[in-house]
DNA sequence: GTGACTGCAAAAGATTTGCAGCCAT
DNA sequence: ATGGCTGCAAATCTTTTGCAGTCAC
């Protein structure tokens, strides 16, 4: 973990940004939370139990300065909120989501599934992919199996 | 476009919902401006030119009727608002958008990309695929050639 | 002392809700 | 007269901004 921290610091460094006490506190709680999808109300909850004084202004500018530097990407699965998520490293491209519509439960995926497709785009489309979100809408393994007594039963 | 109407008059209906004045004249305005993304604003400023009593909770209102109908699908690029995007009849799925990060414009794709990868997460992830929303965010056709003089001049 | 950064409070937007009235059945 | 639907205004929620104070150099 701390081998991260060095890292996103140097990306600041070198952009002339600081990481500041606020700062690291909050990479720190996206490092801890990193399968979670924090809202950023989420972020600075779990970063005022550690630093009570920091802003809630803070933890938003400091999410957008992390957004922009590609350290998190920002995303939206519809409810009102914007979440925040670490990019793995070295990972060029966002990672996908299975968002669970019957208990909200979101898993990632880290494998690129889109190669093909982005060069139909490129080739067909003459669009130049520089990112992307893809996220799949539907059941996970846990609620399919929870349906299945209710069905079977009746 | 009045068949479609009528279509969607019977989604309604076959739910024992209305489709009031206001929520044609809503209705009507998603027709016309099919290819536009369309934020609840939007749809109220377009839809008050014809029909200048209607409030916008009652846009919002219908949007959100549409949107549980599947007639609409909400869809967020991002920036701060909701948009609106009417399905096309008989479209099983969400179609896909390419979102240009220069101009800001977006186009949409039907063709069906995704086949394989949700064979591939059914199979894989045990996760059972129910819709999705793929973006790709890149630079587009227009973008790209207008970028093209001021590196090949230098 | 200068500029980056912060906390707080206020502001700004987007969306939702409460409520009284209306309209069709 | 009932229940669905509406407009308006107020409320709510997320995110941004203005500003004065602080800190490192």
């Amino acid at each position: 973990m701390e081998h991260r921290i060095e890292r996103i610091k140097k990306q600041l460094h070198s952009q002339s940004y600081k990481l500041t006490p606020q700062r690291e506190a909050t990479v720190r709680v996206l490092l801890e939370n990193e399968e979670d999808h924090l809202s950023a109300e989420d972020v600075y909850l779990l970063v005022k139990e550690k630093a009570p004084e920091i802003g809630l202004a803070t933890v938003y500018r400091t999410l957008e300065l992390l957004s922009e530097l590609k350290v998190v990407d920002k995303i939206n699965f519809g409810d009102g909120v914007s979440r925040y998520d670490l990019r793995k490293e070295g990972a060029e491209h966002f990672h996908h989501h299975l968002v669970c519509i019957e208990c909200g439960s979101v898993e990632e995926i880290e494998e690129d599934l889109l190669g093909d497709v982005e060069k139909l785009i490129e080739g067909q489309w003459n669009f130049q992919v520089k990112d992307h979100r893809l996220t799949f809408h539907g059941i996970c393994r846990v609620c399919q199996k929870a349906a299945i007594p209710a069905n079977s039963s009746s």
